[in-house]
RNA sequence: GGUCUGUUAGCUCAGCUGGAUAGAGUACUUGCCUCCGAAGCAAGGGGUCACAGGUUCGAAUCCUGUACAGACCGCCA
């Protein structure tokens, strides 16, 4: 249920008894048409631009349109006052019954108030994480890691069916350059003197790797040749290093659904195929590349490449798919990927990436394009970098030499909640500023806090309530006289309840699921600002000792917000509590 | 040189499909615990929405250009 898309519909379905009517010319598109709460309250409860979308395509004057709109309007029970205002809105004063019983559907449906038919159960793939399987996730990735999570959660919520998807990179050169560096730590653990040269990868956290192979193998492998070791080192420290992974995105709260090898696709003619599949579209050719401007000519030397020809779908340059030694570039598994991905159906991709892969969005989309016949849209999220502080220093995080900031470190720090928290109050497009000392010494100014303090305050007043013996169970407050939540400032609240499933719309259209964190912020904030004017209006008091009627009305509404507030915490990955520690 | 992001209050940031007098937090000033948890609330001051054009009934929002910041730009992934 949703109340704006139901007064819409009612102002819909008057514009086309007007056009019936003759009062409209026919064909006029009502697409544009909005519902919506008005910015500043005193303008009414709800505002519709309908006069003035419609006045020019329909060549009349707005007010005109209007008046019109008003008398029908008006006769509707569920509407007390429709006024003309401004330029050409429509405010609408809703009776206040329908407001009241919005409480009541919230607390019958649970967390299914505000999912929405949008997703009609469309299958989407949201790709995200997708770190090189070479060591720890860093605070980077967990950026990613939280907000393409709380994108599926909400696509999820939305009512698509969403599958979590992680590509793993254990194909490519890198995980030669992780078995070199754990062979040599291999050697040490053998009393070996070790150098890490460019190009390994130094970190401290694959010394008990080394030390783990050498129970494993002995002194297998000592003295051999890379023929002899590489391939299963690079098997068994793969493994090993997603092993890792996983567990660091389960300190997140993060569990896929899927994980997607870059190493299923070579040698089972899967690469072939999705590039074959390109070739027979004629986007397939050999050519030279030009060189890029800004590069110096000195380091350039011109090659014959395979390339695909990714302007045809909106790149600005071809793009390799083969090097000039005939082996395939990174992108060509990433196609084979994608048209993995298309075969399996999905109504929908997105991938999540950092700003640092912002180069591929456009070649991205354009495979998808080009092997979907533009059937299958792909979104590409980007988030943006996270810079980390403390003591109002930057700290400085350099992967080569393996002292860089973890997951782990940060989760271990402030824990998950506040680490996803923090990161979705931000749009995934901008940078993020992200303070330790802030998050947690100052956590009283955290927004986590005080959203979970006011979802703490609703089950505190429900205990106080089963106390003073008025029975407030889920069935009770289900049938309270409502009627008695007539107050302006309860109505506030829920007004903002009502705006539930719109955001989540919003949100998942957009996907932006930091839109769900603002949104509860408000809500809290709704919330506390009913709870302190109890002190000044005893009357707004949720319990009201001698007469539970009143008391059950006002915590059902209390409770309607807590399970929006649950509801929305749920779809970010947030614990709800129940009692602040 | 090119592509992609971003630029809104002293600071950190929201701002929906273009909509009414641009909003929060923080900081500053001042109030509120005999009262459901003060991890809270209320009030006040604080703005050339980077700049210049354009589109229209209407622009922080769309378009063009400029400035500044960040990420990226064949034979790494």
């Amino acid at each position: 249920m949703n109340l704006f898309s139901d007064i819409r519909a009612l102002v819909i379905g008057t514009l086309e008894m007007m056009t019936k009517e003759g009062d409209l010319p026919d064909g006029l598109s009502f697409g544009n048409v909005t519902v919506e709460p008005p910015r500043d309250p005193l303008h009414g409860e709800m505002a519709t631009n309908a006069a003035m979308v419609l006045a020019k395509p329909a060549g009349q004057k707005p007010r005109d349109i209007a008046q019109k709109l008003v008398s029908i309007l008006s006769t509707d029970d569920r509407i007390i006052s429709v006024d003309i205002a401004g330029p050409g809105f429509l405010n609408l004063c809703i009776v206040p019954h329908v407001w009241q019983s919005l409480v009541k559907e919230v607390l019958s449906s649970g967390r299914a108030y505000g999912t929405s038919a949008m997703g009609a159960g469309q299958t989407v793939n949201v790709e995200y994480v997708s770190a090189n399987p070479t060591g720890p996730l860093h605070v980077g990735h967990t950026r990613g890691a939280v907000f393409g999570d709380a994108l599926a959660g909400l696509l999820d919520y939305a009512g698509y069916d969403v599958t979590r998807e992680y590509y793993v990179n254990d194909g490519g050169s890198q995980v030669d350059v992780l078995a070199r560096s754990v062979y040599l730590r291999y050697l040490e653990a053998h009393g070996q003197e070790v150098a890490f040269e460019d190009g390994t990868y130094p970190g401290d956290y694959l010394i008990p790797l080394g030390q783990a192979l050498k129970n494993k193998v002995g002194d297998a492998y000592l003295d051999q040749g890379e023929q002899f070791w590489l391939a299963e080192i690079r098997e068994y420290a793969t493994e090993a290093m997603m092993g890792m992974i996983r567990d660091d995105l389960a300190m997140l709260g993060v569990s896929m659904d899927s994980f997607f090898s870059e190493k299923s696709l070579y040698g089972t003619g899967a690469i072939e195929a999705a590039i074959d599949s390109l070739r027979a579209k004629g986007l397939i050719y050999e050519g030279v590349l030009e060189l890029p401007k800004g590069k110096k000519s000195e380091d350039w030397e011109p090659r014959e490449q395979t390339l695909f020809k990714s302007t045809d779908h909106g790149d600005d340059v071809d793009r390799p798919v083969m090097k000039s030694d005939g082996s395939w570039t990174y992108f060509a598994p990433d196609v084979a990927y994608h048209a993995d991905k298309v075969n399996r159906g999905y109504d929908l991709l997105i991938n999540v990436f950092g700003a640092d892969h912002g180069g591929y969005v456009k070649r991205m989309k354009a495979a998808v394009s080009a092997l979907s016949r533009g059937k299958i849209p792909l979104d590409i999220k980007l988030t943006q970098l996270v810079r980390l502080f403390k003591d109002g220093e930057p700290f400085k995080m350099s992967k080569r030499a393996g002292n860089f900031v973890t997951l782990r470190d940060v989760v271990d720090q402030v824990g998950a909640d506040v680490t996803r928290f923090v990161m979705l109050t931000r749009k995934n497009d901008a940078p993020l500023d992200f303070d330790f000392n802030k998050v947690l010494e100052q956590s009283r100014e955290n927004p986590v806090y005080y959203v979970q303090y006011a979802h703490a305050r609703g089950y505190s007043v429900q205990r106080r309530a089963a106390e003073a013996g008025i029975n407030v169970d889920i069935a009770t407050l289900g049938v309270a006289d409502l009627s008695r939540l007539s107050h302006e400032a309860e109505l506030v609240v829920i007004r903002r309840l009502a705006e539930w499933p719109r955001l989540i719309e919003i949100a998942a259209r957009t996907n932006e699921p930091h839109r769900v964190a603002f949104y509860l912020y408000e809500l809290a904030s709704d919330l506390h600002a009913l709870w302190n004017k109890g002190n000044e209006e005893p009357a707004l008091r949720f319990l009201q000792e001698d007469d539970p009627d009143t008391s059950q009305a006002k915590i059902a509404l209390v409770q309607a917000v807590c399970v929006v507030i649950s509801a929305g915490l749920g779809i970010l990955g947030v614990k709800p509590v129940e009692e602040m520690r």
